[in-house]
DNA sequence: TCTGGGGTCCTAGGACCC
DNA sequence: TCTGGGGTCCTAGGACCC
């Protein structure tokens, strides 16, 4: 079996990045974007580090900096960053189509049916591409194994002189060194919890982990530390992920912009996320045989308090508003006045294509009541697809909109709606 | 006052079976 | 009074990712 070769694509600071592509005034500027309800930093320009604000920062603590160092600060806006991201992969796949798009800012790239020799300078001339075509400055790592391709993405972009680029394949000397420059928290896979535990037994950086027994790794971390030693020695154990594989899960979750005791409200919110879940559903031709809705106030607050319910279908469903109907009658009947709501979620599992509807035992798939709603929801999704999301729409959805997250720092979604397009105003002479 | 949203996978333990 | 061993399924919770 030939050896398996893969490239990350990184965007450097995706969100911020996206930003700037229309706002040339703030290249060298503090920028920082804030997730939804604009509560804390998500991402943050390399000035932004350097002020020492970190990642997940609540952005009330920090409004004191903001201010003295003119930070500029933005809502997320995931339609724009959506946007840019498909063009990137785009531009990806022209390239090879043994693409894996792992998240909204990176994707890895099987290499291994590409007939190139100096990797470096094929990985030099893409990320130019990347910049001249999409504007985005992306950092590219070479390696055997995708975890080792993260680490040399991870250094591509910190390194001086490095410009963006790594290549660590076929290089054992390249390739200790720059694990043994790799802190073990930044290893791909080692989170908040395995960090502690590993240094406690002497595991310091990725090279100490690649120099583990997998016996003893396995017993550290599960199977997938036996992996991670595999991996970061050059055995590969992850391979491209194409499209193709089954998704489990769909869920919906929103803090409220602000908290609420009013069931309208939660009302609202839930018919609104289920309703957006469901169309996805049908968007990817699934049915959800079990939902669940979670309603919370603030655990940040003493007094926590959870109400979980789960529901399952009979028969699998991708009716958003037979879904509602359920999940707000169960939350209706566990309701407490007294309490203030800060957060909804809501989840749909145990997913089935439409295509393989399983009947029950006694051999009944409910065929009638699913293709009577079925009807109806090709209409309103045919509707919504021409005439834009949310054209028709269930007015539980309407009963209020103080749910909705505050997004008071939002950039115009510059390339999704035609009321936002940027302008370019000539200047005369 | 103010602390995101959307996912996946593994494991331990309980219930139950023969 | 004695109190096995092997197996499956389900669930909750933990851990990780971006």
């Amino acid at each position: 079996m030939a050896a398996s070769l893969f490239a990350l694509i990184d965007c450097d600071n995706f969100f911020v990045s996206c930003e700037r592509l229309f706002r040339a005034d703030l290249q060298s500027r503090p920028v920082v974007v804030l997730s939804s309800n604009d509560g804390c930093v998500v991402s943050r320009s390399k000035e932004a580090k350097a002020l020492g604000i970190p990642m997940a920062a609540p952005a009330y603590q920090y409004q004191q900096l903001f201010k003295s160092q003119g930070v500029v600060q933005f809502s997320a806006n995931f339609e724009l960053y959506g946007d840019i991201s498909e063009r990137i992969i785009h531009l990806l796949t022209a390239i090879t189509p043994r693409i894996e798009v792992y998240s909204v800012d990176e994707a890895f790239l099987s290499l291994n049916e590409l007939d190139i020799s100096d990797w470096q300078a094929w990985a030099v001339a893409v990320r130019a591409r990347v910049l001249q075509e999409v504007g985005m400055p992306v950092s590219i790592g070479i390696a055997e194994t995708k975890t080792l391709a993260k680490i040399a993405g991870e250094h591509a972009k910190h390194v001086a002189g490095l410009e963006g680029v790594l290549d660590i394949s076929g290089q054992l000397d390249r390739r200790r060194h720059y694990l043994s420059e790799t802190a073990i928290q930044d290893v791909w896979g080692i989170g908040r919890r395995l960090g502690p535990r590993l240094r406690a037994e002497g595991v310091y950086t990725a090279l100490d982990l690649a120099r583990l027994r997998p016996r003893y790794a396995q017993q550290l971390m599960g199977v997938h530390g036996r992996q991670l030693v595999a991996e970061l020695t050059g055995q590969c154990c992850h391979q491209l992920e194409q499209e193709g594989r089954v998704r489990q899960s769909i869920m919906h979750g929103r803090i409220f912009g602000e908290d609420t005791q009013q069931f309208v409200v939660i009302e609202a919110a839930i018919a609104s996320l289920t309703n957006k879940a469901a169309s996805r559903l049908r968007a990817e031709r699934l049915l959800a045989q079990t939902a669940v809705v979670q309603l919370t106030t603030n655990r940040h607050k003493p007094g926590y308090q959870r109400l979980n319910h789960r529901l399952n279908f009979q028969t699998p469903s991708a009716d958003g508003g037979y879904i509602t109907a359920q999940l707000v009658a169960a939350v209706k009947a566990n309701f407490n006045p007294h309490n203030w709501y800060h957060r909804v979620n809501i989840m749909l599992y145990d997913l089935v294509s439409q295509d393989v509807l399983q009947p029950d035992m006694f051999g009944n798939t409910n065929l009638e009541a699913v293709q009577s709603s079925s009807q109806r929801l090709q209409a309103v999704d045919s509707i919504n697809k021409r005439y834009g999301r949310q054209t028709v729409h269930y007015a539980a959805e309407d009963l209020s909109n103080s749910w909705q997250p505050k997004r008071l720092l939002r950039s115009p979604r510059y390339t999704t709606s035609w009321q936002e397009l940027p302008v370019v105003r000539l200047l005369k002479p």
